[in-house]
DNA sequence: CGCATAATTGATTCAGCTCAAACCGAGTGG
DNA sequence: CCACTCGGTTTGAGCTGAATCAATTATGCG
């Protein structure tokens, strides 16, 4: 952790507003949650920067409240990436509170802002409060309903179908912006999506083809039908993860 | 569900012993654990036989008393395995507490006895227990690491490797019958690990050469520091995921 | 025994990887 | 203002692991 620290003071009070509207503490006593946020420390990531690194204990439950990360394997020179969390997602929740070591790496894709809370803090906690045990279990859920899902693509489509249906995806989280916005390097989309930057680049020239096209960090979806139709139907019946309080992507 | 069903009453009385020494109970409330018990159901299924379908909501928690399940997606001819889960663990626990529509088929490779808790009923015994929350918790941590080991196994091993590692796993897990058993088809077997039927045959051979064998259903384990070297150190640190309360394959 | 399902074997194809080279755009400093 | 890096990206050529398709051969199992 190489990044400026707050004071836990500081931090509640700036942070306070903002992590009360976390889907973690929906519904939590008010003065347990209070007391848990004042117990949290924010760091500041650049891009680029690792938040931790695998193989190794998590002390703390981290929550990203700003910025995009990216949990990967890193072996050697290759990284392979398994979930892409956004703000509101809990870093390896279950690594944190049952020490099991990591199995990922975490990486800050854009300049990120986390939370920590002490993990032993958060099991006391979850000893008195029903509530935040079941959004812990309803965020873990969610996240790996996601891998499952990732699990799925890697092995029932084809690279372009991959990278057209997320950035679709991408393109439908973000209906306000016109074009939408990828907010990663292509190198990290590669390693996201399960392939090698060199065929993702020749994959998005056959993408284009079918209707949407990535111009610098521009999504353009020119003919929704036809790359919908490329894609494949989304497999699965549709379901919201933010619901769960899920936003990994 | 095609099974004879046996009375809540009948299940009780012969299961609760057995249930009640599973890991989702310990440290839970003893009154509260066996009013629990009481209102389970068991079912048993033959080989091959669907447990529940993808797409579709489950209304029960379930978990498996003695046999395996594989669960996995079913696109037309093909499937495509995701876990293979032992005696003791739980189908799903995300799909059934939060109305998530199924990613999964859960199908029974052996002869199989699962318990089934209403959905409902688990809630709100979460809502009074911590500790039965804090074991959901741990459980559903535990299979998404099992999850992520092999999202990394696909995409940073071969399939020679994969089939080795995975048979020398199976043997060390059943330490006392030498040779180890396979419990389940060659065709599951390579569903669950990603590759088709013919490929897992032609690998086999392969892997024969380097250590371990596999005749009939018999695992020999002839050099174990060959096919060791063979498979790539399990580039995992160690942590047995059966103290989570997880024995998934 | 005989049928259905599982497993092997062979021939061929192909998606995606590797390696190597060219390209490009944004900083940097002369 | 321009030359010069230095990532990141693209393009090209060739390779390869695993899939597919098709044809046997084994293995239960009723």
């Amino acid at each position: 952790m190489t990044s400026t620290e707050h004071s836990a003071a500081d931090a509640a009070e700036n942070d306070f507003d903002e992590l009360r509207g976390f889907h973690l503490f929906e519904g939590v006593e008010a003065g347990l949650a209070d007391s848990l946020i004042a117990n949290c420390t924010s760091l500041w990531f650049k891009p680029g920067e690792l938040i931790f690194e695998q193989d190794n204990p998590l002390t703390r439950l981290m929550i990203i409240s700003r910025g995009l990360v990216d949990l990967s394997r890193i072996e050697g020179t290759r990284e392979f990436g398994v979930l892409l969390l956004a703000a509101h997602d809990l870093l390896l929740p279950g690594a944190a509170l049952f020490d099991e070591p990591c199995l990922l790496s975490a990486r800050a894709l854009t300049r990120t802002k986390i939370c920590g809370f002490p993990a032993d803090v958060i099991l006391g906690a979850m000893s008195q409060s029903a509530r935040l045990s079941f959004n812990l279990l309803s965020v873990t859920s969610g996240q790996w309903r996601m891998s499952v899902r990732n699990t799925l693509d890697a092995s029932t489509r084809t690279a372009a179908q991959r990278v057209g249906a997320f950035l679709l995806r991408l393109a439908d989280l973000q209906p306000h912006t016109s074009p939408a916005f990828l907010p990663i390097s292509k190198r990290h989309l590669s390693s996201r999506l399960g392939i090698t930057p060199e065929t993702l680049s020749r994959v998005l020239q056959n993408v284009a083809e079918h209707g949407l096209y990535l111009r610098g960090r521009m999504i353009f979806v020119r003919d929704r039908e036809q790359i919908e139709r490329f894609c494949g139907p989304d497999p699965y019946i549709a379901r919201d993860e933010r619901e769960l309080g899920v936003f990994a992507l």
